[in-house]
RNA sequence: GCACAGGUGGGUGAGUGGUUAAAGCCAACAGACUGUAAAUCUGUCCCUCCUAGCGAGGUACGAAGGUUCGAAUCCUUCCCUGUGCACCA
């Protein structure tokens, strides 16, 4: 039916972005294939609906996904709701409890609004592997198990570490790249895609479909985006992570705080930027300038064009601390304050004209700016905290947990900042 | 089941009765510097309270008890992990 680009077009195409391909030879034959016959591939995204919220590492492969969509072929975005029950034991080198159903089924919700940011709905078969794993039965289980043996198993090099270093490995650990590859089987994948860390159980689905009689899949990863750090790979759970449904400013200000060197990998990973194009820019722009422009096209994928630009002018003016009342970022996070729970014993009532003083320690941690009251302490004194102009008045900073302020009509608003976090609070009676 | 080895703060890893809220390192956070970053330097890095002080309390070294004036450090039981042996009627 759809007329597919040449064969050489979309491996250059598929190619870019991508970490390995097992085999490309098989790949292209694929490809030619499809052509011939006018029948797309079915490419197969597994993802375990452990991480409700998705970030900017997942959309690598994603995008790679889309690209396969782009050309016509079939994205079948699998959600792993049984695989999910038992925990991809990947990069930890620790147990994983097993997630509940409950927050499988609620995860797995919210997981479909966000791939769809960067796919097309109308276009990708969303499944879930409980279809076909919710109705195995022992026997089944036990034909599975037989088509693989131990040692293959504990080929993977986080099993084979933690065998070697006498840690614990679950026996229900073991059973994931199984049901993963068998996944592979059920769906007749002809490729399967997943970040280079996935690569030991794409490689099992080869395997088992070949077990199974079926042709084996053609196996694509892509890298790992590291986070913000630039060292360990993004996570939520490290902190380093840059949510795709996080707020313009937010997400800005995080791009624009990545090392120079990671910010190429970015544009090569998270971009449609041509690489000849990254090279050029390496030559032509000043770091700074490539890193907003980055910044901007980022926010601009997951917001719009104007957010981007916007995001960019409220960050500048909150680096050069020019915020003045009046042109506050929208999405800085307002929180509502109630001045009860703020207020020392001996303040006025709300709505006097006196001079009511608030706990400024217990605002901080109410904004989520600091850890804790203690934390909120020790930062008061390290003159980190600023009151960002109010009321067009000069920004200041404060070191005393208690902060006198001029009665205004409740609710007014104060801008905090702490570092890089800024957080308005608007305190009502 | 038996034997042995282990379980310390986000991570490593010291500490084997007493200035130990617990060394060192890493990470993290804040400040200076800067191009935003990196690098470097400085400070901080359990919680709560206030009169905000090198203040006062409270928690903390798998869990619960116990011995001590005093325990992360000694004893008991339990839980967890690993290894070896055994079991596999």
């Amino acid at each position: 039916m759809s007329t597919f680009a040449s064969v050489d077009e979309q491996l250059t195409y598929l190619k870019k972005g991508s970490a390995e391909i097992i085999r490309e030879a098989d790949l292209r034959a694929k490809l030619e294939k499809s052509r011939a016959t006018g029948k797309p591939l079915r490419v197969k995204l597994g993802m375990d609906p452990t991480a409700p919220d998705l970030h900017l590492g997942h959309t690598v492969v994603l995008r790679k996904l889309k690209h396969f969509q782009d050309l016509g072929h079939t994205a079948i975005f699998l959600i792993g709701d049984f695989t999910g029950m038992i925990g991809d034991p990947t990069g930890r080198s620790a147990t994983r409890p097993p997630l509940t159903r409950e927050q499988i089924e609620e995860n797995a919700e919210t997981y479909k609004a966000q791939v769809f940011k960067i796919l097309d709905p109308k276009k990708t078969v969303v499944d879930f592997n409980r279809r076909w794993m919710g109705q195995f039965t022992s026997d089944d289980f036990v034909r599975l198990m037989a088509k693989y043996t131990v040692s293959q198993l504990l080929e993977r090099e986080d099993f084979h570490k933690r065998f070697k270093d006498e840690k614990p490995i679950s026996v229900h650990e073991l059973l994931y790249p199984l049901v993963q590859g068998y996944d592979s089987v059920a769906l007749e994948a002809d490729v399967e895609l997943g970040g280079t860390d996935q690569k030991f159980n794409l490689l099992v689905g080869r395997e088992l479909q070949r077990a199974y009689g079926q042709a084996s899949q053609v196996v694509l990863t892509t890298p790992i985006l590291e986070g913000l750090d630039g060292v360990q790979k993004m996570s939520k759970s490290l902190g380093n992570a840059i949510g795709i449904h996080e707020p313009p400013l937010e997400m800005y200000g995080k791009i624009m705080s990545i090392s120079d060197e990671m910010m190429w990998r970015y544009y090569e990973l998270l971009t449609d930027v041509q690489v000849a194009e990254i090279e050029k820019m390496k030559q032509d722009f000043h770091p700074m300038q490539a890193k907003k422009e980055l910044a901007r096209r980022i926010v601009a994928d997951f917001h719009s064009a104007e957010a981007a630009t916007k995001a960019g002018q409220d960050w500048a003016k909150l680096r050069k601390r020019e915020l003045v009342a009046g042109e506050m970022p929208d999405d800085i996070g307002e929180i509502r304050v109630p001045y009860q729970s703020i207020r020392t014993p001996d303040s006025p009532a709300p709505g006097t004209d006196s001079i009511i003083v608030i706990r400024l320690d217990r605002l901080l941690v109410i904004c989520g700016l600091v850890d804790s009251t203690t934390d909120a302490g020790r930062k008061l004194k390290a003159r980190s905290v600023e009151l960002l102009k109010p009321d067009g008045s000069v920004g200041a900073v404060y070191t005393a947990p208690h902060l006198p302020i001029t009665s205004y009509t409740m609710p007014f608003k104060l801008v905090l900042r702490v570092g890089k976090k800024v957080k308005a609070a608007i305190i009502e009676a």
